[in-house]
DNA sequence: AGCGGAGTTGCCCATTGCGCAACACTAAGC
DNA sequence: GCTTAGTGTTGCGCAATGGGCAACTCCGCT
């Protein structure tokens, strides 16, 4: 009880343990130490050394004095490093950057993490900044532009696994049920790109292409999204072939 | 010989271990496990066993099968419910955002991490994403608006340690030494704001104001950041008040 | 085909991680 | 202000685990 799929494999149970630690953090946000030892079964006393360790390390911090704990920025640091490592081969960033000015709108990079996109890159509107950003947050997969192209050349089994666990009206133009969705992805698949107007968040456009990798398998998308009064019907072709265009030249360039 | 001084005080050494080689991760970008081995110290046995164990948890991930490894995606994820946890209380966001539209340039957060700015939130100019974002990069402190305003209010001993150990020119406008910063330092505490005028990069303007604690301490900082061509002179001040007046309401909602 | 090196894994032993007990600290109740 | 209960920390000793060794598989190079 309290122990993880991975547990059952493990090797290191103390490092085990640690890593079980920091999942449970990020689940409950903040924890004492009784109630990590509890989670995990283990004597309280065990908790509060493992905890002492990843302390050591900025992996968690605590709250107050001899009080509860909570992930640290060790780990936003470690995951910058991450990132960079995902930065494409010396050039490639102009390619999004000249997309993104090309367009006028925010673009980014994403990959599948189960249901869901995780955002792993991004150039904002016509900037100059360069600070690489990236974003940890998700989203569900079906209801977004990126999910979709990172979806719809999934064999079915992965496709079906890859659909929300309920289906949550967010907005009026929101896919809620399988069919729809299935009929969706056709599209895409025959268009090549993916197209989302308002189903995640009102006003919200959103178009993306796959990137695939030297055996053609999907590894991210590329995608530009901004406001509905911006990125009028209009203009979906055009964004979409500028898409598709930049998303080509990062395929060979892309590596996860 | 290759144990940080954490391993000295270490209570859990195999946990100790594990962590260590997610920083040399961090350092060497891709690593064998006869590397890792070797720089720790420990037999390559070892070393697989703790790289298994960091793979369970997609900590790490390895570039090919039985091959070199890199840090994974799990670190993104755990990273994201740091900056999760660190969006302020219910309402603050919105502080953020309404800054963004009501200047029309990006707004980020950021904090101190030894001589360097580390980025934690980040809203777009006007959009309606509503996706979190952070950055884990990080950019040195001395040549940015950000940096000085996280740096102006420390104490002596500290503002020298926040200093650069090189002073490179990035731009012509760089500062290059120490009696250059402390001046500016000084007009940053008098003015209660930090500027920077393409000190780090061509055409990039920022504004920043200090986000302080209950206790008045400065804990990070709210920044302005966009082209010199649309931040121009005559809208510093008007750009710096609404930054400090949004810091002022921010500041009573962000604890890190 | 042979060699050298990297990464993996079974086995056994010594070291380390862990539970126990005791302690320090804090908040709540009376 | 005192008492109680609970949390987090730490010294200690023991047994369970981590780790080194040896052997294996795999791959690239000659």
């Amino acid at each position: 009880m309290g122990n993880s799929a991975a547990a059952e494999t493990s090797s290191v149970q103390s490092v085990d343990r640690a890593l079980q630690i920091l999942n449970i953090l990020a689940d409950k946000g903040e924890c004492g130490v009784t109630e990590i030892a509890l989670a995990l079964g283990i004597h309280k006393s065990t908790a509060s050394r493992l905890l002492s360790e990843l302390l050591s390390y900025e992996l968690v911090e605590q709250v107050a004095e001899r009080g509860r704990y909570r992930l640290g920025l060790g780990l936003v640091r470690l995951a910058g490093h991450v990132t960079a490592s995902l930065e494409p081969v010396s050039g490639s960033r102009t390619i999004t950057r000249a997309l993104a000015a090309a367009v006028g709108e925010t673009v980014n990079i994403s990959v599948l993490d189960g249901n869901q996109v995780l955002y792993v890159d991004q150039v904002t509107g016509p900037t100059i900044v360069a600070m690489r950003s990236w974003i940890g947050n998700r989203v569900e997969a079906h209801c977004t532009s990126t999910g979709k192209a990172l979806t719809a050349w999934l064999d079915e089994p992965a496709r079906i696994a890859a659909r929300p666990k309920r289906w949550i009206q967010y907005m009026p133009n929101t896919i809620m049920n399988a069919a729809d969705l299935e009929s969706e992805l056709a599209q895409v698949r025959e268009r090549g790109w993916a197209l989302a107007v308002e189903e995640m968040e009102p006003g919200l456009v959103a178009i993306a292409a796959p990137l695939r990798d030297p055996y053609g398998e999907v590894v991210a998308t590329l995608a530009v999204s901004g406001p509905a009064y911006r990125i009028t019907p209009d203009r979906y072709e055009d964004i979409a072939n500028q898409v598709v265009e930049a998303a080509r030249k990062l395929s060979g360039k892309v590596e996860f």
